[in-house]
DNA sequence: TATTGCAATGTTATAACATAACACTATAAT
DNA sequence: ATTATAGTGTTATGTTATAACATTGCAATA
């Protein structure tokens, strides 16, 4: 399964779907909070929290601070609306997020995209290298940089 | 493959290995190289680069600074001795140096121990991730968060 | 043996990323 | 009406990392 966001223009429906899993989930979609999703959404690329805060200055036209932006990205991280890539310090969204499960991403050093991958061979070839350490996951993190196909051609 | 730091104390043993490959390599493991490398390796835990820094003003007596620890840092890691963990902002030692591959990380929430997994299987696993999507890799970041055996039993 | 080049280090300052702490607001439950 | 609570506003500060330029020391060359 891959899923790439240069493909997709399906933010409104994301949008749409996130906020039907709160009301199932009784979980506060808030206008803060939609305002950064859509922002990360839009962005298709990895965004970075003060990019998000720039973004959300302009939109208001009013003053906002970082814990606005991270408290939303909290939210959003917890639900698995948005996952954060750790190594480049920078946030994107979440395409299937009724399914939530380990994601992995490609990052692309030169275009700055990325792509999320589901490889349930790979998830499961995790859970094998933890189980061998009797260890128990919490969270996992993968993240594959390199070049994509596009800058490849190039 | 599982190294497991608690269980070795061969940290004389890595240096002196370190050593021999900056010689073949001409590389220049300079003091303030080998005193970082050691401040990692016998901390045994994942270290912060602050942390890191302050070891090494009590080591010396006398002021170091972030650019210091940093460049030592980044030696470290592009010649394979030292690997960060992006996930909690953390560096840790190699204890395979000559092999220099990619690493994976089971890190415990708990106890702060980290282990540092080579699965080959793993590897494959990712690479063919990476072909699939036509992506060549030049870096993979794989962070697993969890509970360790030893913190599970408490 | 001067001189030049260069890698490493010292130093100051600041950029980039993230959270603590407390005040305020709105709304839902009693 | 009252209170409890989730969410947001605001100020300040903590944490992580790098830019930029000065200085040092050593090795190569003339």
């Amino acid at each position: 399964m891959k899923i790439n966001f240069k493909n997709t223009n399906n933010i409104a429906k994301s949008v749409l779907e996130v906020h039907e899993i709160c009301k199932r989930n009784n979980l506060s979609f808030t206008e803060i909070r939609k305002k950064v999703f859509e922002i990360i959404l839009k962005y298709k690329k990895p965004i970075k929290a003060y990019e998000i805060l720039d973004s959300l200055k302009n939109i208001d036209n009013k003053p906002s601070h970082p814990p606005t932006v991270y408290r939303a990205i909290d939210f959003l991280i917890n639900n698995g609306f948005v996952h954060k890539l750790s190594s480049i310090n920078s946030y994107v969204g979440c395409f299937h997020p009724k399914i939530h499960n380990q994601c992995y991403f490609l990052i692309c050093n030169i275009c700055n995209i990325y792509m999320e991958c589901c490889s349930d061979e790979l998830k499961a070839n995790i859970i094998k290298t933890a189980d061998n350490n009797n260890f128990i996951i919490s969270s996992t993190t993968l993240e594959i940089e390199g070049k994509c196909s596009d800058c490849l051609k190039k």
